[in-house]
DNA sequence: CATTTATGTCAGTCATGTTGACTTACTTTG
DNA sequence: CAAAGTAAGTCAACATGACTGACATAAATG
């Protein structure tokens, strides 16, 4: 284990883990509100564990999660353009080009050009990738919804407006828009922000 | 733009998006309870922004968001070992390895010989690591605040049980006797699985 | 002493993200 | 109509953080 000893067995070293009184304020470590530091590690956990499924599956075809991402959004809101996307998933073109290429290629998104403006590529799922789409949500509205069962059917109200008020006040109003729109096609009508 | 036009404009080829009645049952796509659906998507994008700040924080130090989760188990729970750390996030030896020895080089995690177990690493962040650790937990505390309040008082018994609910049930026990330990030294007590 | 456990490490791979510059197709506007 | 702007796609080059599998070392345990 070469050279560990140079590490460790040294508690009081000029980095050793004294605690000064000065620096609590700063912490927002074990100082910190517990309650709150509780909600960022469940936070944590809920996050690692929904995402467990759909990826194992995701695997088993070559695919990750960021598949995942672009067919969930491009299947719930059938019509989307890339430039939505974009917006929503929050990475480059680069990144979504790759991944939106294999879905295209594979035959579980396809294109459609925009009615009114030919330059736009509108997004729809192909019924093999409704089919994934499902396939990948089940595991995750099943755990969903035991979650809501067991947290009491008056949690729900407050869980939507957590997680609605957790999102970044600059897109708050246009995810709720998402939201609305359902599964409808999204109107180019209003601004598509 | 090539030639797209092989992909696009053929609404109605063999992968067209009719809606064929058969595959609703198996779509859990936009045929899903939409209440479930609209916490899919919510739950994606608060943790999208939950992760955004700290993020660009790690940017600018030369760390990844794989370190900040490093970082702040050990801050918060003193004394974890490795192997606690691996269970903890899911991910292997040397994933956890690369970024564990960065921080412990660049002195932000200290390492002490096990009392009674010399093989094991016990491990604690130094007065740095404490102080980025309360860095890079600032913003994600106060969004929480934020989204506590604006949920109503009443509200955070139901988040913290509908988010421990979404833990799968194997690892449950395991994160909530986490939780409970808050910050202290986690005892090698009690298994630590 | 042999085995098991906790940790660390090597080499190689892959998925997903990044930036910046550029092209093509199309729309809008002066 | 020509110029400017917009939507999308593409290239090259790169960084990070995951992965697997095999192996090394130190210490504990039977």
């Amino acid at each position: 284990m070469t050279d560990i000893n140079e590490q460790i067995r040294r508690p009081g070293a000029d980095t050793a883990p004294v605690t000064g009184a000065m620096d609590i304020a700063a912490r927002g470590g074990p100082e910190a509100d517990p309650a709150l530091l509780n909600l960022v590690e469940l936070l944590f956990f809920a996050y690692r564990d929904f995402t467990r499924e759909p990826d194992k599956i995701l695997e088993e075809i070559g695919f990750g999660r960021a598949h995942h991402r672009v067919l969930h959004f491009v299947n719930r809101h059938s019509g989307l353009r890339v430039a939505d996307l974009l917006d929503i998933l929050k990475i480059t073109k680069q990144s979504l080009g790759r991944v939106l290429k294999q879905l295209v290629d594979e035959g579980y998104i396809m294109q459609e050009a925009g009615k009114t403006d030919r330059r736009e590529r509108r997004l729809h799922t192909t019924a093999r990738g409704r089919e994934l789409a499902g396939r990948l949500a089940r595991p995750q509205l099943s755990r969903i919804a035991h979650a809501l069962e067991a947290s009491g059917a008056q949690s729900q109200i407050f869980i939507e407006k957590f997680l609605g008020e957790m999102i970044s006040e600059a897109d708050r109003a246009q995810v709720s828009r998402l939201l609305k729109t359902g599964a409808g096609p999204r109107g180019r009508n209003g601004d598509p922000a």
